[in-house]
DNA sequence: TATGAATGAGGTTTCATTCAT
DNA sequence: AATGAATGAAACCTCATTCAT
């Protein structure tokens, strides 16, 4: 089954983006990567942002999927948090879309306008869904800093696989995640409680 | 009195990154901020490299030297608390600083090793700040779990900041930092007597 | 009734070249104006060149055309001014026509030969069918400057239509026919006169 | 004595664009021809057009110091107008500076609205200039239609410019001013006695 | 020390043209 | 006849770096 042009060249774009070492995501090392020369790149897109759009689009369709899947379900509770252990474990771990997210990090603070929106659009979406959860699971009332707590929490994660991708976070995964468990299993009810009193 | 020159390019590479909006720090740029020539540059430095690991120098002293100074203090344990939120609320609204670090980050995804390791180092410096706090002030033992514990709460930080910088976190500083007290204040106390205890 | 592909492709580029604004009169932007892909453009015509040339016949045979029915009748000399002054009112207001022959001079300048010849061949007609009008409206003789005298005639025209595009010209062209028509009926006959003494 | 940049590049750039056959003036071409590489042209303008704007400017100016020249001047009427043929004379044969002329009317047709703009304003002193000389030397009184008659004297010469640049005007230089001096001598009074009985 | 002109590699983009289908 | 993906050369432009002065 042949493959499409664009698809082409979103894999390639991820792939070059998400190499390690790789010196830049030019247009000419996209072209390389699937194989095609750097002229075809624009039979299918105007230009590179438009491949960076594109990209951006799919990689936060899928964080916004997985969110509203955890948010969604009509699960019980325990069932919620093991979601939440193994999906953010999962991300932890995926090197690449990491990679990428932080690309298009850096090219929104380059003046990036149109990425910027695309982002925080993406990024409200995301505090709603986990304060859902926090509601839902936690008995969060609603209080002032619900969203406080939410851009801390989605906060710490990004953090985290920062370190991970700049390589100044020794500790295995597995132990980040040991603490992530306490933290939601017994850190977060107490906690929650105290925003609900204030 | 006479600036020398290589502070003088320091400070106006660390403007010039600084900047909003600036699309790219080169050195024409740096060399105008700094009211010199381009070839001026070269006299103080190789290359722009090492313009850039002379100003991660700075900046990360800075850092350590904060970090340094709230955890070799004999202060008591409220003073500390104070010190590491007023610190903290200092850093989410130094813009330039905080974009400046963000710039390495950035650099370091590219495939600088030498910037690495330097960042790799402080890194380490600081989470072991951090962990002497938690020890002295929250009575944190000796456990599996110390740098994972420690890991988390830098990546929180870092995170919330990189929020700010792509402008995707809507809340005031002062809310993210009542969370933030609150964390410290009644939050971790009990967390930390969990992890002492497995 | 199917319009051969010729036609279209020739009505295409006429229209591509002439839209205001257009930058550029690609080989896209005809097939497309066309409604037909790039590929089948060379179907129809070697290279875009070609397509070129065949523009140009058209249009200049559409002025032969006109030359040629003015020169030819057997009208009245009054009729035949007239005529002469509509015609050129008609040319200062087509936009588009005019800009496709000042495609066509460009293309000449940039060195193109073919392009050059039937220019050449087409301009002669031109200035001899002014010419016949010249003798047998104005009793032109048969003096050594009568070429002269037609080539300032036909180039004011000329320079007028670029003013125009260029949109350097304020007139009405109401105004310009003004001015021209006083020159056809009175200023003419007595410069003719002169000339036809030297 | 050292030629600086700037003039440098401006001499290539009228160079290649005038000369006869060339392409296209590339900025590749104008480097070279002024014995640089591409990226020095950049060291004294910030892209192409810049340079067309000096062009144009200097260029213009030229035109404009002559116009006024003869315009402002004390002189006898006999002078003026054997300043104007002389002038008129040296202008159709200066060929590289017309076809630099036409370059530019080719970018204002491509959509340049700087370049438009002042070329217009130029075009509106030079008629200003005809006008007063026709005023001085000709008697023309303030009728309605002087703009429109203003316009189609440079109108005239411009479109003589351009058959002689498309090769499409067999005429020698001498006989065409031939025909202009006997219309500035003989033709032009009784035309401007008519314009002003109207 | 200092200048700033100059280089040259490499970036994005455009476009006439070819060719498998 | 027709498509449209693909090529490849060439366009403009950027920028770290070198070097004569």
């Amino acid at each position: 089954m042949k493959v499409d042009g664009k698809s082409r060249i979103l894999v390639a774009a991820r792939t070059v983006i998400s190499r390690h070492g790789s010196n830049r995501a030019t247009v000419r090392a996209i072209a390389e990567e699937a194989g095609m020369s750097t002229g075809a790149i624009y039979h299918y897109y105007k230009n590179k942002d438009d491949i960076l759009y594109d990209l951006l689009d799919e990689s936060l369709s899928d964080s916004t999927r997985i969110a509203k899947g955890i948010a969604k379900q009509e699960l019980g509770k325990d069932k919620v948090k093991k979601e939440i252990l193994q999906k953010t474990e999962e991300r932890l771990k995926k090197d690449a879309e990491n990679r990428l997210q932080y690309h298009f990090a850096h090219e929104i603070l380059l003046g990036n306008k149109e990425l910027q929106l695309k982002f925080k659009q993406k990024y409200k979406e995301w505090t709603f869904r986990i304060e859902e959860i926090l509601i839902n699971v936690y008995g969060l009332e609603d209080t002032r800093l619900n969203q406080a707590l939410t851009s801390w929490l989605l906060g710490a994660i990004d953090g985290v696989i920062l370190q991970y991708l700049l390589d100044v976070n020794d500790n295995d995964v597995e132990d980040m995640m040991e603490v992530f468990e306490l933290l939601l299993e017994k850190g977060l009810p107490p906690f929650i409680q105290l925003l609900n009193d204030k």
